[in-house]
RNA sequence: GCGAAAGUGGCGGAAUUGGUAGACGCGCAAGAUUCAGGAUCUUGUGGCCACAAGCCGUGGGGGUUCGAGUCCCCCCUUUCGCACCA
C-alpha cells in the first residue's frame, strides 16, 4: 500500500446520489456487466424474486422486497458465483380489465402502457437486473407456452373439464367473477340481487394427484410458516371410506376418520347439494327439504362454515342402512356437512363427535356411546353432557367389541375390508385448481368444442391461439371472448366439422406457475425455454418474495414443476430450492399503507430526495426483513447521515498522522470482525445487522482517522473493505467512491 | 376453541454456544457553528439518586446454575395460522 495521499481528482465535494446513480447504472448497463451468462466454470446462482404485476406505480413495497434481494445477489456475485437476476411482468389479470370497462381503454394498452413506466422505475432501484431475460406474460411469445403447457397437462391426463359451481346473478342471468359478488348477503354488484351457486363447465388441474408431494418438504429449505401453511391447505386426512345403502340400494359412500365408532352412528346427514338428497326424500318431507336447499344455496362459504352458527338441518323422510349392523338409520340434510369434502356424506356418531352431538340434542336423536374412554357412562347416552372424542375401548361394536383404542382403528378397517364394506382411504382439504376464468384479459384455453367429437385440443403448430383485440365490453359477467363476431368459430381439428373455440380464459396463476422457466431464454422458438439454459440455471436457488402467496403461487408453481418432472420436462420436483419472505411494511401511523389513509411512501419521491442508495439501506436497516413494520421518514435520514459518513471518510482529507501500532491492531481487529459479521448476516438474510455492522465499522474508521491513523495501512485497508462490504447495500456509492480512489 | 411464534429503553431493534443487557439508528438534552431557522459536528441519554457510590432492571411469579434476556414450570398479553374438514 501506498501511504503517501493519492492525488484527488477534480470531483464534487459533496455527496450527490441525484447524480451519480443514474450514471452508474448507465455505465452497468453499457458494460452489460450483469448479464448472466452460462459459464459451467463457475457455480451458478438462480436468484429470484417475485415479479410484479404491472399496476403503473411501483410502490415502497415492492423495493422492500426486491431491493434486499438485490443486495443478496449482489453478495453472492461478489463471492464469486455467477448471479442470475432476472425481473418480467405478471402481466395478464383483472385490474387491466376493470380500467377498459371504466375509462375505455384497452386492457393491452393500459398493461403496456404500465410496463413502460414500470422499467422505468425499476432502473432506479440500481438492481442487477438481466434486462435480456425480461419476459412479459402477456406477449404471445409468452403464452403461446403457456397454452403448451396446458395441452401437456391435458395429453398427461391432468386437465379435465367438469361440471363446478359458479355464482349465478338470476337477476342479470349471467356468471359473476368472486369481485362482483358483495356484501355478507352476497348480492350482485350490479343490481344487488343476491346471487346463487350455478352449475358450469370449467377446466381443472390435477393437483390433488400431487397432494402428498406437495405435502414432503424434505429437498427444499423453506420457512416453517410457509410449509405449515401448505399442510394446512392441503389438510390430508386418514381414515376409511364406508358403503351405507339407502333402502331402496343406492350406495353412500362416506369418508370417516373414527372407523372405530361406526357401531355409534345413529342417524346420516347429506350436504343439501348431495345428488342423492332427491332420491331419498319423501314425499312428505319434500317441501322442507327443498326450502331448506334453496336457504343454504343462496348462502356464502363463510357464513355457512361459521363453527359458532347453530346446527340446522331437516330430515328427508328417508332412511339408511348402517353396513356393519344392518341397523335401519334416518337420512337428515344439514349445511354442516359440506359437499366439498370427503364425500358429502358423513355418518353421524353423536355419542363421539361434538357437531353430531349437538345436533342431535337440537332435533332429539338418539345418542349411543360404543367408545369407552373410562369417563362414567350413561347407558344409552341421553344423558351424555358432550360428545366423548378421545380413543378409548370399543364397546357395543358387534365382532369387534372389547378392541382396545389403540388398535381399534386398524383393526376396524381391516375388518371393513374383509366384509367388503368399505376400504382405507385418505382425504384431502385441498381441491383440483379450477383454472377457467369468463374472462378476456388472459391467455386463452386452447380447446376446441365439437359436436361431434367432443373437447379437442388446438394442434400444436397452430399456438399461440392470439386474443384477438377488437372487443366489446358488454357487461356480462362473462367473456367477452364469448360475444366476438368471429373468433370462437373454428373447424374441428378432427373431424373438420363446425366447432367452437373455449371462450374461457386461463387463471393468471397459470402463467405465474412457471415465469422462472421462460426467464431461461423469453425470445425461445422452439419450446418453452433453450434446453442449455435449463440444464444450467435451473432449479432456482433462492426465491424471494411476499408470504401472501403461501397457498396460492407457492402452491401451484410446486405443483407445476412436479407436473412437468412427471412428465418429464425437467429432472428435478421442486422449483425452488430455497424460500424467504420478506415481512410487510406499513405507513408511518403503523397502519397498513394505503391511499385512503394518505400514508402512502412514495419511493421515487424517496430516491428523488436521498437517493435510490439510502432508500436501499434504510429499507435494510429499519427492522428485521422477515418481519417488517412501519416506515419513519426521520429513520431514513439516519440512513442517508451514514452514507455521507461514508462518502467524507473516502473524500476529505485526513489530518496530520500520528504513528500508533496498538491503534492499527485494534482497527484490523474491528475490521475482520465486520468481515465475519458481515458475511454470516448476508448469508443469514439478516440486513439489519449487516448495516449495523458497516455503520460501526465506518465510526471506527472515522474515529481512527481522527486520531491520525488517516494514512495507515490498516485504514487504508479498512476502508478498501468497507467500500466492498458497502457496495451490495449502496452499489452506485461504492462504484463512485472506488473509481474515485483510483481502483 | 385448537396450534405456533413472540414479549428487551420514549421508538425501530442488537446481544454465536447460558458469561459486561440495551450494539446500531431514531428521538431527546446540552454545547459548537449560524443573524435566525434548517443542516452539520461534539458530548450525553434504561430506572431510582443532586452527583457519586450503590441499588433495581429484558411481560408477571417461581425454579435450575458460580452466572439466566437466553434453560425449566405456572400465569398474563400480543401477533399469526387453522377453525363445522367428518
Amino acid at each position: 500500500m501506498d501511504p503517501q495521499p493519492k492525488p484527488r481528482p477534480e470531483r464534487a465535494e459533496r455527496y450527490r446520489p441525484q447524480e451519480i446513480e443514474p450514471r452508474w447504472q448507465r455505465r452497468w448497463a453499457d458494460d452489460r456487466l450483469y448479464e448472466a451468462s452460462i459459464d459451467p466454470a463457475r457455480k451458478k446462482m438462480y436468484c429470484l424474486t417475485m415479479l410484479p404485476y404491472p399496476s403503473g406505480d411501483l410502490h415502497i413495497g415492492h423495493w422492500y422486497a426486491m431491493t434486499p434481494s438485490d443486495a443478496r445477489a449482489r453478495f453472492k456475485r461478489m463471492q464469486g458465483a455467477n448471479v442470475m437476476f432476472p425481473i418480467g411482468f405478471d402481466a395478464f389479470g383483472l385490474p387491466a380489465e376493470n380500467a377498459a370497462i371504466k375509462r375505455n381503454v384497452h386492457p393491452k394498452e393500459w398493461t403496456y402502457h404500465n410496463i413502460q413506466a414500470m422499467r422505468r422505475q425499476l432502473r432506479t432501484m440500481g438492481a442487477m437486473w438481466d434486462w435480456r431475460r425480461e419476459a412479459v406474460s402477456s406477449d404471445p411469445e409468452y403464452y403461446r407456452w403457456t397454452q403448451w403447457f396446458f395441452l401437456k397437462l391435458w395429453e398427461h391426463g391432468l386437465a379435465y373439464r367438469k361440471e363446478a359451481p359458479v355464482d349465478f346473478c338470476p337477476s342479470c342471468n349471467t356468471t359473476l367473477a368472486r369481485e362482483q359478488v358483495q356484501g355478507d348477503d352476497r348480492h350482485c354488484e350490479r343490481c344487488d340481487t343476491p346471487v346463487i351457486k350455478k352449475r358450469l363447465a370449467q377446466w381443472f388441474f390435477r393437483i390433488t394427484n400431487f397432494a402428498d408431494a406437495l405435502l414432503d418438504f424434505s429437498k427444499i429449505d423453506w420457512p416453517e410458516r410457509v410449509r405449515t401453511l401448505q399442510t394446512n391447505w392441503i389438510g390430508r386426512s386418514e381414515g376409511a371410506e364406508v358403503v351405507f345403502k339407502t333402502e331402496a340400494g343406492h350406495p353412500i359412500p362416506i369418508f370417516t376418520t373414527r372407523p372405530d365408532t361406526l357401531w355409534g352412528a345413529t342417524f346420516m346427514v347429506l350436504a343439501p347439494e348431495h345428488p342423492l338428497v332427491e332420491k331419498v326424500t319423501s314425499a312428505e318431507q319434500r317441501a322442507a327439504v327443498s326450502e331448506y336447499v334453496e336457504q343454504t344455496l343462496r348462502q356464502s362459504d363463510i357464513q355457512r362454515e361459521a363453527a359458532d352458527k347453530e346446527k340446522t338441518g331437516v330430515w328427508t323422510g328417508g332412511y339408511a342402512i348402517n353396513p356393519v349392523n344392518q341397523e335401519r338409520i334416518p337420512i337428515w340434510i344439514a349445511d354442516y356437512v359440506l359437499m366439498t369434502y370427503g364425500t358429502g356424506a358423513i355418518m353421524a356418531v353423536p355419542a363421539h363427535d361434538q357437531r353430531d352431538f349437538e345436533f342431535a340434542r337440537r332435533y332429539a336423536l338418539t345418542v349411543r356411546p360404543v367408545i369407552d374412554t373410562g369417563e362414567p357412562l350413561v347407558g344409552d347416552g341421553a344423558a351424555m353432557p358432550a360428545a366423548t372424542v378421545e380413543r378409548g375401548t370399543m364397546i357395543d361394536s358387534g365382532p369387534l367389541t372389547g378392541t382396545p383404542g389403540e388398535q381399534a382403528i386398524a383393526r376396524t378397517v381391516a375388518w371393513i375390508e374383509q366384509n367388503a364394506l368399505g376400504k382405507r382411504a385418505v382425504s384431502y382439504r385441498l381441491h383440483d385448481w379450477l383454472i377457467s376464468r369468463q374472462r378476456y384479459w388472459g391467455a386463452p384455453i386452447p380447446m376446441i368444442h365439437c359436436a361431434m367429437c367432443g373437447p379437442q385440443p388446438v394442434p400444436e403448430p397452430t399456438l399461440p391461439v392470439l386474443l384477438p383485440d377488437d372487443i366489446e365490453w358488454r357487461p356480462t359477467g362473462e367473456s367477452p371472448l364469448k360475444y366476438h363476431p368471429t373468433w370462437k368459430y373454428v373447424a374441428c381439428p378432427s373431424c373438420g366439422g363446425g366447432a367452437e373455440r373455449e371462450t374461457d380464459t386461463m387463471d393468471t396463476f397459470m402463467c405465474s406457475s412457471w415465469y422462472h422457466y421462460r426467464y431461461l431464454s423469453p425470445h425461445w422458438n422452439d419450446g418453452p425455454w433453450d434446453p442449455r439454459e435449463l440444464e444450467y440455471w435451473t432449479p432456482v436457488d433462492i426465491y424471494t418474495g411476499g408470504i401472501e402467496h403461501a397457498t396460492m403461487h407457492l402452491i401451484y408453481t410446486r405443483f407445476f414443476t412436479k407436473a412437468l418432472h412427471r412428465m418429464g420436462l425437467v429432472p428435478f420436483d421442486e422449483p425452488m430450492l430455497q424460500l424467504r419472505n420478506q415481512g410487510t411494511i406499513l405507513g408511518e401511523d403503523s397502519e397498513k399503507m394505503s391511499k385512503s389513509r394518505g400514508n402512502v411512501v412514495a419511493p421515487d419521491k424517496l430516491v428523488a430526495a436521498y437517493g435510490a442508495d439510502a432508500v436501499r439501506a434504510y429499507l435494510m436497516f429499519f427492522a428485521r426483513w422477515e418481519q417488517g413494520g412501519p416506515w419513519s421518514s426521520t429513520g431514513i435520514e439516519g440512513v442517508s447521515r451514514w452514507l455521507q459518513r461514508v462518502w467524507s471518510l473516502v473524500v476529505d482529507e485526513a489530518p496530520a498522522a500520528t504513528a500508533s501500532p496498538e491503534g492499527e491492531r485494534a482497527l484490523r481487529r474491528r475490521l475482520h470482525q465486520t468481515i465475519q459479521r458481515v458475511t454470516r448476516d448476508f448469508e443469514g438474510f439478516e440486513f439489519n445487522t449487516v448495516i449495523s455492522s458497516l455503520m460501526e465499522l465506518t465510526n471506527a474508521l472515522i474515529a481512527a482517522r481522527s486520531a491520525g491513523l488517516g494514512t495507515s495501512a490498516a485504514f487504508v485497508e479498512g476502508v478498501e473493505a468497507l467500500l466492498l462490504m458497502t457496495a451490495p447495500v449502496a452499489p452506485h456509492l461504492a462504484e463512485e467512491l472506488w473509481a474515485f480512489q483510483g481502483k
